[in-house]
DNA sequence: TATATTTATGCAATCGTTTTCGTAAACAAC
DNA sequence: GTTGTTTACGAAAACGATTGCATAAATATA
């Protein structure tokens, strides 16, 4: 059978389509005998509001958009563990994309959210792109957005990201107390903005402990796995770097099969190996990794958190209140060493 | 500004709203030049067709949902992964939710994806959700349900599962070739249909190999890493099995961390472990861990083209062809061995 | 030239809800 | 008993896109 709607239980109640509709959200103009009627009936017959009905006349859909590079991820799963649980709990509802990376489906796809009317989206930036005017051409009114983790340079738009200079200067000061001087960095390609910000904490560290800067330790690496083999391979062979910072989830992993594979051939002495990663395991793994872990299940919470109270804050100014429009806002998290091998 | 929609253009190009929307669409009873004009315009203004409207027109608003138990778990990520591939390249959107193992919210999750009217829905079956009512509530013509992995007993539902019982059976046998005969098995709770076809798998492959099935080897756990712990404990007390067997992602982990544990303090030899799993550094671990791997991502990939295909053949229904209902489909679909470790 | 047939477009209803604006009926105030 | 006020509800117009039906203009046929 067919859905029943409100204007079926309006005949069948004899009453009009406002009334139910007013009855069924509980207004207060409405009579507390009309409302039980109703409510029964609806009951009975197994109504169910129609949301896109809804959402049309209501101009707002209470989903929210969330656009990641990779679900199969622990660190992205986890932040969208954080987004749902905080959209749930205030109604919303989060519909999650992926991009594999590339910014012709980002595009696409953030457009298919803006043509679905989401109220706001959710976005870690694709490894391919490089600017947001596919993001930003829909005016903020349209479509709120929040970046997080990959997030773009521009200082006008609110994002939640990892404190990384803080994370890989811990990561670099723990080696260095543990008489570490050559250390190995593996990060993202250069030009990225969150590069720049590892490569200071890092940079600064060494300073800070008048360590010289050796280029020649630095290896940028894509997101393809054999980019992280060879470099672990060429750091092995030809400056048996002390110890390893990695800067990524999926970098982390690939360049410690590598690490393993020389230090199983006795290429490598055993070296402390720290991964910015949020795999669970990291404390099973043999010789264990250590981990500077991003928050990720509150960057996902912070991040749903700043989207919706913005959204009701736009709500809001339509009251008439004189509107002051909020400055763009950059929560930065705090990331934290977990140590599973020691010297 | 205001979105632009058909009407706009329709008034800025003085015509009719039906001739946009029909030029838009590419209707062949509309002409060239005005299809151009209104293209060229569209553009310009930047038109972006509302899905919303669309979809409570047209009745169906090209979007899945999608619920499971948890996301950040490496085998539900990669369904999703599937999923989210197989809709993406149909021309279907994917809304995902998590029940976090709890009866009361996939209730709640499943009604407020039917009030947004999703074509078609695809769910794992929450740890605490016995019986089916309140998802097979509505009619088949409003919600088109794909179960997969942990799936109703019930016969006339559509499912995608693994072959669990080959899965441990294979494990089981593995074991078995490599000497071992006190195989300790953990498994999830004794009522499950799940649970039943492992525990099967596990007895027939003893049998096949004239061993004696004993009760004291099979643990039963439940969700909490305590479970896994204490099985482990237990079992290596009391029983020292020469290898151990255990039937989920979760509790993979768990128990395999309380085996590590006890190796570490010499309270059992070394032993081969064989899990459940789809983390994909297992590897990685020490010792390594020999996984019965499920083909996560075909499932997922498998189970949405399952639905779409229902879908699009109810539409066709509608044509006139006389309507044939089909059968209730069981995919199952193989697991396959991934040793790491050898004797 | 009158009639039939295409071709291209407009009109208006529809999808299911919400909400603004009325307005009868009931009640209160004087 | 006339004039306000509530109270409780109905009528109708949105929201934006689609589509069946009607029709004017252009072309073809007789």
């Amino acid at each position: 059978m067919a859905d029943v709607t409100i204007k079926d239980i309006a005949t069948a109640l004899g009453m009009a389509a406002s009334t139910v509709s007013r009855a069924l959200r509980g207004s207060y103009e409405i009579n507390e005998k009309t409302r039980a009627r109703v409510e029964e009936y609806a009951q009975k017959v197994n109504y169910r509001r129609n949301t896109v009905a809804q959402s049309l006349r209501e101009k707002r859909t209470r989903a929210l958009g969330v656009v990641v590079p990779e679900i199969s991820n622990n660190f992205f799963s986890e932040v969208i563990n954080g987004i749902e649980d905080e959209a749930f709990t205030r109604g919303y509802q989060v519909m999650i994309f992926q991009t594999h990376e590339s910014f012709e489906r980002e595009k696409q796809t953030v457009q298919q959210l803006y043509e679905r009317r989401v109220d706001g989206l959710l976005i870690s930036l694709s490894g391919q792109t490089t600017d947001i005017e596919h993001i930003s051409r829909y005016k903020k009114d349209d479509l709120s957005v929040i970046y997080f983790d990959r997030v773009p340079e521009d200082e006008n738009v609110d994002k939640v990201v990892v404190d990384s200079f803080e994370g890989v200067y811990q990561a670099a000061t723990w080696m260095i107390q543990n008489g570490k001087r050559k250390i190995a960095l593996l990060t993202s390609p250069p030009d990225i903005y969150i590069t720049k910000k590892r490569l200071a904490g890092y940079a600064k560290a060494l300073e800070d402990n008048g360590i010289d800067y050796d280029e020649k330790l630095i290896k940028y690496c894509g997101f393809e796995p054999w980019e992280a083999h060879d470099a672990i391979k060429d750091l092995v062979k030809n400056h048996q770097p002390e110890g390893f910072i990695t800067c990524a989830d999926r970098l982390t992993i690939d360049s410690y099969e590598e690490f393993k594979k020389q230090l199983t051939a006795g290429n490598t002495p055993l070296v402390p190996f720290f991964g910015f990663t949020n795999i669970n395991v990291a404390h099973l793994l043999d010789p264990p990794i250590n981990a500077i872990v991003q928050p990720a299940y509150e960057m996902g919470s912070r991040a749903a958190k700043l989207l919706i109270d913005k959204l009701e804050y736009n709500d809001r100014k339509h009251l008439g209140n004189r509107r002051t429009v909020p400055l763009p806002v950059e929560e930065k998290l705090k990331t934290h060493l977990v140590i599973n091998f020691t010297t």
